[in-house]
DNA sequence: ACACCCGATGTCAGTCGCTGTCATCAGTAG
DNA sequence: CTACTGATGACAGCGACTGACATCGGGTGT
């Protein structure tokens, strides 16, 4: 992050990266995959806090309630974050791969609620519709925080977008 | 497509690309900004017929129901395609890099649907919230499509899949 | 007809992300 | 003390991508 921040993510190369935790540049692509992933680390952390708030919903939850909750746990680390994940964030923004990466992670965050979903008993389709949709909900709330430092906290944007995704796509 | 359907896409370099194509490596460069931009040449064309799709429904429309419109559009376009579309998508399938350049055109579906849903006298937030779930919900009906060769034709899958997810979503 | 210009292409060299391979060097078990 | 194992370093190499410069062909103006 230091780096990235300091010179830009492309102007800094893996060799940069392993120098600066004392490592041979070799021995950073036995740690990560790739350049990108250094900035995905905390990824799995956020998917496990989603899925465990899933399943620790009331039974008799609708889908998209226990999504929410999961969302919430989710939300609830990231605000405790601050200003490192709008940094993160930044850093992110300012390049094309990253954004993809970005993406891929966020998919993978579908994947796994959607998985959650289906133990509690959902079905299929609509595990992974509830979670394509309430994902992209959770996405534009961080968005919303990121832009808005001074505003409410994570998991209340999270729970307004929600409400405002239910608005806009209720049924005729 | 040739080349990456007999070698696959890693086994083939941006230098064999060129040469099926009687060009020097440098000047596929000046023609795609990399390699896997080549199998993503048609994306374009379908944003601007679910763009057009949406701006042409009934001015009295909901915001769900005007992407609908677009959607079912953009549709119809890749039915035609039929197994042309299929293989592509194995090939996308088949390679991280490319699924996640695939999540980045979605992503740009997500904005041009969202912009012409603006367009319209819809809100930014419920066009944006709109479109990420109306986008979702095509993208699942797509790989339902694709699962099944011999299944109902792709807008029609559309339609249901769309009808799921207002179900799923429904407002308590 | 001739000089001129410009956009597209070829060529070459170089950087950087990433990988396979082998040697080295702990620390640990026996 | 030795043998084994896991992590690391060192090195060579491939392939994606870029910048710089030369070339070529087709249209324009005179």
């Amino acid at each position: 992050m230091e780096l990235f921040v300091e010179h830009g993510y492309e102007r800094t190369t893996t060799a940069d990266i392993a120098a600066r935790a004392g490592l041979s540049e070799r021995t950073y692509f036995r740690h990560f995959p790739d350049k990108r992933e250094v900035l995905f680390d905390s990824t799995h952390a956020l998917d496990t806090l989603v899925v465990e708030g899933i399943a620790a919903a009331p039974a008799d939850a609708a889908p998209l309630d226990a999504l929410a909750a999961g969302l919430r746990a989710g939300a609830a680390m990231l605000h405790g974050l601050g200003d490192h994940a709008r940094a993160r964030t930044a850093v992110i923004a300012s390049q094309g791969e990253l954004r993809e990466r970005e993406l891929a992670k966020m998919s993978g965050l579908v994947a796994a609620s959607a998985a959650a979903l289906v133990e509690r008993g959902v079905g299929e389709a609509a595990a992974l519709l509830s979670a394509e949709a309430g994902v992209a909900a959770f996405r534009v709330a961080f968005d919303r925080w990121v832009a808005t430092p001074a505003g409410p906290p994570l998991p209340d944007v999270v729970d307004a977008v929600l409400a405002e995704l239910r608005q806009v796509v209720a049924p005729a």
